[in-house]
DNA sequence: CCGCTAGGTCTGTATTTCGGACCCAGGGTA
DNA sequence: TACCCTGGGTCCGAAATACAGACCTAGCGG
């Protein structure tokens, strides 16, 4: 029976999620990203601030260029040697969304009655700044008015579930 | 000297990015979280669609059950034995957005030419659904003009960072 | 009371992480 | 020229995690 497409006749590997997660989905990926973001370039600086091993560091960084997430520039100051430091890429940049939003996730659940530790201000205007769900043709969307439907491209790389199932 | 606060003054481990990474920062949460939006509630669909070892699952499971990000239901078909199954409270789905902001960006920079494997719908209207930085004043938000701003309850709690930086 | 099954635990091996020692290159400076 | 300093790493052994898979258990139907 050609039933109903389900979401577990899907390779949990294939979705975009899991493809992302692949690769900044470990324990320091998305705090270099953080970082990185806030002006933090250089090795030992990132080093010192995320409280990461030298060795994970390195290869987290070699990781994050080989994804094309970062990019390592040599520079140098002035009478100074030449350095290296790591800069998000265009696609790097586009996870911010995703950083906004484990933020705000953590400013309501986690901080308890205290102040978050740091807000996210919207130059201008000076409101803060979260992220929210948002459909192409602008309506404002609900939690519960997102329904995920697999596509053919999935199912036809689906390997360890589709055998499982049949 | 009271120069500007630095973003690297405050501990990292203070921010709300990385609190909220301790709960759902390793390989395997998120990807739990995905499933248990989609639907799959049973530790056996979740070990088989997700692919994570018994072992594994039982430590996150009980993990984002500590977190308060899932609850464990024991519940029981007519004629059946009792079952457990696993469902998100509120602070679970509040992270959806994280979840959505993940597969865009995997969607985008991932999928090459294909379609991307899943889409999300929005529900009657039939769009896609993506995350888009929004500020509290409604106004529209571009990447750049966002700024970081870590508060006083941060710097409170500062060690490590300050003690090297003195 | 036997077998089946969902939901686990246990075990031994492989991988990852950690902290810290060490290394190297390229300046300044004497 | 030799030496020292510093940023950006590599290398190492110990500890923690993950993995696959064997094993255990509670309850229901037969």
């Amino acid at each position: 029976m050609t039933a109903r497409v389900q979401w577990t006749d899907y390779d949990s590997a294939t979705c975009s999620i899991a493809r992302t997660l692949e690769l900044v989905g470990d324990r320091w990926s998305l705090l270099l990203l953080r970082d990185l973001f806030n002006g933090v370039h250089r090795f030992d600086d990132l080093r010192g601030h995320v409280g990461v091993s030298r060795d994970v560091l390195t290869k987290r960084l070699a990781g994050l260029v080989d994804a094309g997430l970062v990019e390592r520039r040599a520079y140098r100051v002035e009478g100074e040697r030449g350095r290296a430091s790591y800069h998000l890429t265009g696609a790097g940049k586009d996870l911010q969304p995703v950083l906004v939003a484990l933020m705000a996730w953590g400013d309501r659940h986690l901080t308890g009655d205290e102040a978050p530790p740091a807000r996210l201000e919207h130059v201008g205007c000076g409101g803060a700044v979260t992220v929210a769900l948002a459909c192409e043709e602008d309506h404002p969307v609900a939690r519960r008015d997102v329904r995920l439907l697999p596509t053919e491209s999935a199912r036809r790389r689906t390997s360890r579930v589709s055998a499982a199932s049949g």
